[in-house]
RNA sequence: UCCGCCUUAGCUCAGUUUGGUAGAGCAGCUGACUGUUAAUCAGCGGGUCGCUGGUUCGAGCCCAGCAGGCGGAGCCA
């Protein structure tokens, strides 16, 4: 017999009276020493936990008994209508085979009882078993499907892009080294496997470039590294970042494409993981679903960079730094114009060139640069993209010699059949937190790397 | 990397002011209860007080160093 999924179950898609099938995990066993035992069965499929009723007269019933959290059971027995007040559906034991039991139940690290994030970081081995990490699992899965679902369902293809990169020359942080070469080696580069030196990539913005200079809508979505000594609950040193790439597409095409792809994931998400949302709301924050719908039914407020600065300055709110045309917005700028000032998502745009990267596109002004960063109440910046400077003349400019050499492919696409185009950056482990209230990074990825901890 | 806080039972913490080798809740275990669902009720066991060194007759408590964790900042996604 097939085994039949939990969420199956419980959705009334086996009717009541048949025989059925379930594997998991115990969550919980409520036992009436006179006459049967109630075991709370999980098996990841749904948030909800499936009742299993299993009566004294079974065989194995004393080692039932003793079934505590964490074990791994299989039930074989029929589905029935649920006279408690948890459920609706249950199922009737005429056999519970255990599978796995837990040895020495008082340490088993996921105890029948609230433990804290920061705990289960260091069991982050069987922190799935927790309704929180179930519940951020699924959504995080959800929220991946939604995005290659939204891509392409608007024409737009997957490209693999390359992990192992040779170009340190982004700008976008520090890289971790690639190398076959002995600790210790001073062999020349040359040596090493691939004769130059290696770098995990920080971004596959440059790689995509060409296949949106050649097709169009592509994007990527992967995972890159940052090896920025960077110890907050808002960064990593390995995430995964969706990056779109569109062509004959400027600014605010794709400011518009971001908002668009935005609101799609965070609706499809909510229809999708309504159970594990409705959890998030009710145990991690109250907000989380009305506030996604906002996002969903609002506009995007759009503003220059200008304008930001305008704002920040008149405010009359005492930053710790100050406010001044050409320097970048600090994080307490950025919270002020998306929790205070808008209260949603903010799109600012046109930044000085000074403070951004050499591929962006330089406005007709002279002085700014034509990118864009979308922020969010509660994470901050989500997303950071700009249009491409198409110009080659104008690239280069912008170039030192050693980018230049390096990157000559990157300028061969402005010689030939070169054409505006735009792209942007999303770091899913961001959206992961704004979409579950999930208050650290470190709980939005299932094995989180940050300075001086790569466990599991 | 910088600033601040923290590290005592399986987990969450109290105990540090006034140095005299430790306490609660939860979890676990045992028992009671014919349907529970944060089950309830009664009882029981459980601790190299982060590590190293120092002061002292005596250190969980005072001092120094180190390690790890968390929060904030910078960098960014």
């Amino acid at each position: 017999m097939q085994p039949n999924a939990v969420k199956a179950v419980l959705a009334h898609a086996v009717e009541v009276g048949e025989t059925v099938r379930v594997n998991g995990w115990v969550k919980s066993r409520r036992s009436s020493k006179g006459g049967f035992s109630f075991i709370a069965v999980n098996d990841g499929s749904c948030f909800a936990d499936l009742q299993v009723v299993a009566d004294g007269a079974l065989a194995n019933y004393n080692a039932i008994a003793e079934l505590g959290a964490g074990c791994a059971i299989e039930v074989v027995g029929t589905v029935a209508e649920s006279p408690g007040r948890g459920q609706d559906r249950e199922i009737q034991a005429a056999a519970v085979r255990i599978v796995g039991a837990v040895e020495e139940p008082e340490s088993y690290p996921i105890a029948k009882k609230r433990h804290s994030f920061e705990y289960l970081r260091t069991v982050a081995h069987l922190r799935p078993r927790t309704n929180t990490f179930g519940a951020v699992a699924r959504v995080r899965n959800a929220i991946t499907q939604a995005v290659h679902r939204y891509f392409d369902e608007h024409g737009f293809l997957w490209v693999n892009t390359p992990i192992i990169t040779a170009s340190d020359c982004e700008g976008a942080g520090a890289l971790f080294r690639v190398t076959t070469l002995p600790p210790g080696s001073d062999a020349p580069s040359a040596q090493d496997f691939f004769g130059q030196d290696t770098f995990l990539t920080v971004s596959g913005q440059l790689n995509v470039e060409p296949y949106c200079l050649s097709l169009d809508k592509v994007y990527t979505f992967g995972p890159t590294f940052r090896a920025e000594n960077s110890n907050t609950s808002r960064h990593l040193a390995e995430f995964w970042m969706v990056e779109p790439e569109i062509a004959f597409a400027d600014l605010s095409d794709l400011a518009a494409l971001a908002e668009d792809f935005l609101k799609s994931v965070l609706s499809d998400v909510l229809e999708r993981c309504p159970d594990d949302m409705a959890f998030f709301r009710d145990r991690i924050d109250k907000t989380v679903i009305e506030r996604l719908r906002q996002v969903i039914d609002s506009t995007f407020v759009h503003m220059d960079y200008s304008q930001a600065v305008d704002i920040l300055e008149r405010c009359g709110k005492p930053f710790e730094f100050p406010v001044v045309w050409g320097a970048d917005l600090q994080s307490e700028h950025e919270r002020y114009l998306t929790e205070e000032h808008v209260g949603g998502p903010v799109v600012v745009v046109n930044y000085p060139k000074e403070i951004k990267a050499f591929y962006m596109r330089l406005n007709d002004d002279g002085r700014t640069v034509a990118a864009m960063d979308v922020l969010v109440p509660g994470v901050g910046e989500i997303i950071g993209g700009s249009q491409r400077e198409e110009r080659l003349k104008v690239l280069e400019q912008r170039m030192t010699e050693a980018v230049k050499e390096e990157l000559w492919w990157y300028r061969d696409l402005r010689r030939y059949g070169s054409a505006p185009h735009a792209g942007f950056g999303l770091g899913l482990e961001r959206l992961v937190m704004y979409v579950t209230g999930m208050e650290n990074i470190r709980d939005a990825i299932p094995f989180p790397r940050v300075p001086n901890n790569a466990a599991f």
